[in-house]
DNA sequence: ATGAAAGCGCTAACAT
DNA sequence: ATGTTAGCGCTTTCAT
């Protein structure tokens, strides 16, 4: 491996200036400068960012947590946190935590020291562990309330009344919750949400679950759903959505007809399958953004500087996956 | 921050001792190492792993790239080999590179300084940029073949032969193979395979696209298909293949009876859609694995070891897209 | 504009 | 078993 020293030598020249070549290019002669890079280019150096990260105490990278990088839901969050980032010249890591509480804060403490901030997406950890990491580093978290600790939520009170208002208005008259993990701060917010709704709209609620967050959760919901007699089911998120209405199907009801069904995170699947599920859109990327700039923020000491985080709204899109309520 | 020097002090003892508490327990005296522990502990102590990386020459982490995080088909494998890497002390650092062919490189530039080895998933960066990687770090490839590059290549030939051979049984005498994005060694091998099959079998292909290895991509192609006269189509892989689904429903075929479809990957979603996905299934996940054992192997000096891969076959999953071709 | 030297926090011979 | 010392490759005062 060739380093500065190397360089330096052979350019004729100190470490420092070869060292200033690559950071700040202005402070050195033209001439000197050409010379040095040149030559570390014939020399294929390239500055090791380990080394420069000791020296200066940043690493230039964050981390970004989230619960299942295979949620289709993640996607788009994870590409615009990765570009964002990049215009400020920070790499992102991103880790997916699987829902493993445990795992999760040990790797959250190793990625503690190699990065200068941490993004954390549903954070399922306790509460001591996340503040035992905003000890240490910057640290955003969204769709969690930790008092101390800098958040986005993502809204669905909104998304969620709407929804309910939405049924309320197809005729139906008793409808179901379908809980996601029955902790976390996601699920909390979208059930009582969807509690405080069917109260104001005057609904029968049956609350069925836990479930987890996945397709064949949803397919276990079906049958409870049917079971419970409810016209129609308000899902955790759409991966419970979908699978739910396969079950549906299979036990021969048509969706958005005999019983309707709506989702939660609008996926890029859920217009696209059959029929068209109505879901309450979350702005996800938004969210990751608004957070990593508030992130940013604290990295580079403008702590309390525009702390106001951008408004968001979640909004129901209504598809085919829900009707009127079936006599 | 508190570093090795504060424990030292407090403790009474050197640096070296503190060091070796941590990194080599045994080698220090029971007593010893019990005083240390507890005043690291006391003082909240971690050791810095930069300074760490820089003294020894290693970081403990890989470099994951996947083309495109949110296709269903890279979760699987990227927890998968979080899953092994953890049981050998790395860390993954996954990198999303989006087909965005020249990011690619620079990123990976990027990440191989601060990561031991690189796994590089159906890289779309030139041949030079892979071999430039493989002369800093070690690199093992997934999906591409570049010699001298130590690689794990998903077998596509078995699975599109099965496929032909399907659809041929099902008296399909014209089918069309819709590209991935063209320049991929994945579409090459796929293809190939396809037209081989195609040939042995004296069907007559029609090839369409590329199309992007997105679901639009399908629905884009569902026309094109349409317009080709193909009773039946094979798609570079099951993204295109359900927006395909999609597209010749709209049209008002019924797929599995006026027109089949197959896919390739056989992502979670395949078996759920309506109707199920006939598909080949690639074993991503077993080439990922396989892939790390030689990247870890070769990190470790073992480079010659047992270096035979472990053998992979890909298989056609049928479902209901496919059925006797309509007369 | 450039150089010399100290130091970031840790590890690893080499002593003792 | 523990301490001393010399780095790892870079940045950054402080001189010149």
């Amino acid at each position: 491996m060739t380093t500065l020293a190397d360089v330096a030598a052979k350019a004729g020249v100190s470490k420092s200036t070869v060292s200033r070549a690559f950071s700040r290019p202005e402070s050195v002669r033209a001439e000197t400068r050409g010379r040095v890079l040149a030559t570390a280019h014939e020399l294929a150096f390239t500055p090791n960012r380990i080394a420069r990260s000791l020296a200066i105490g940043r690493t230039g990278s964050i981390g970004l947590f989230v619960p299942d990088i295979a949620n289709p839901y993640f996607g788009p969050v994870i590409k615009t946190v990765q570009r964002n980032a990049r215009r400020h010249d920070l790499t992102v890591f991103t880790a997916d935590t699987d829902e493993h509480d445990e795992d999760e804060h040990a790797l959250a403490q190793t990625m503690a020291q190699q990065a200068d901030g941490l993004l954390l997406f549903s954070p399922r950890m306790s509460e001591a562990a996340i503040l035992d990491l905003t000890g240490r580093l910057p640290v955003v978290v969204i769709n969690r309330d930790i008092p101390g600790v800098p958040a986005v939520v993502i809204p669905s009170t909104d998304g969620m009344t709407q929804a309910v208002e939405h049924l309320a208005a197809l005729g139906h008259r008793h409808i179901a919750y379908l809980s996601g993990p029955a902790t976390t701060f996601s699920n909390r917010a979208r059930r009582a949400a969807v509690l405080a709704a069917t109260q104001r709209f005057g609904l029968q609620l049956t609350q069925l679950g836990p479930f987890e967050a996945v397709f064949t959760g949803g397919i276990r919901a079906g049958d409870l759903l049917i079971a419970s007699g409810a016209t129609a089911a308000i899902a955790y998120n759409d991966l419970i959505a979908l699978g739910l209405m396969q079950r549906l199907t299979e036990r021969g009801l048509r969706v958005g007809n005999d019983i309707s069904v709506i989702g939660f995170d609008d996926i890029w699947l859920a217009p696209m399958t059959q029929p068209p599920l109505t879901t309450v859109r979350a702005p996800a990327a938004a969210a990751a953004t608004s957070a990593l700039r508030m992130l940013i923020d604290i990295m580079d000491g403008r702590a309390d500087a525009d702390r106001r985080p951008t408004p968001l709204a979640s909004e129901l899109m209504v598809r085919l996956s829900t009707g009127p309520v079936a006599r």
